[in-house]
DNA sequence: CAGCATCCAGTCGGATACTG
DNA sequence: CAGTATCCGACTGGATGCTG
């Protein structure tokens, strides 16, 4: 049996780790391709594009969607479970945005996608 | 310079890996010596304790109060700065909470703290 | 009690090459 | 285009012993 001793463990489990958060954010905003979100999220390689989607996908966050086409065409969506995050991933990002104004000189830091 | 492409990851690095987010939810209740908080952060090492109180400290969202007593005493407390991530940190509280009613089978799982 | 130093295993994540 | 396989370095985090 899995034991958690605070709600919070459930959550960082579901969206901790380096490209899962910006990955679900994307995909938030609507359906996108495999090739989309590899441009989307800036500096993820292949394989953490999939091993994270993947992850998201068993957590029954995200949806997999594929064509019978040549070339292949596969499409990523939230599911309802997964855009339930909406408000988390917001708070995230609105108070990782104070904390940048607070704390970081000017000059010495940039943040290219503020909107969420 | 710094470049980050969305707020989310300025958070992520602030309030991600395995310990940070719980050390800020025990504190926030209030300034703690060390040992309580390794008693009260479950699974907890020595080391780890210590290694994210510096980086918490660092950020700006802890401070450290040393008395000069023998044996030395230590209080640990949140910030303005660090306080400021209350409603972040229940979020995710609320959010795995409601995750863990719907996805967990009965008996798999267990939450030992479920209260903010 | 609070903290540091050391050692070490496991995991994370990046680079590259390859398949259908 | 989407995905897999492999290799490997770096980092995370745990165990233990020691200091003032």
């Amino acid at each position: 049996m899995k034991v958690y001793y605070c709600n919070l463990e459930v959550t960082m489990e579901v969206i901790g780790g380096k490209w899962k958060g910006l990955v679900l954010y994307y995909l938030m905003k609507g359906p996108k391709r495999t090739s989309e979100l590899k441009q989307l999220v800036h500096g993820i390689t292949q394989k953490m594009l999939i091993q994270t989607l993947r992850e998201l996908e068993a957590d029954g966050l995200v949806s997999r969607k594929m064509f019978n086409q040549v070339p292949p065409r596969v499409e990523y969506s939230t599911t309802e479970l997964g855009q339930s995050l909406e408000p988390v991933l917001r708070a995230l990002c609105q108070w990782g945005d104070g904390y940048a104004d607070k704390t970081f000189a000017e000059g010495e830091f940039q943040i290219l996608n503020n909107e969420f």
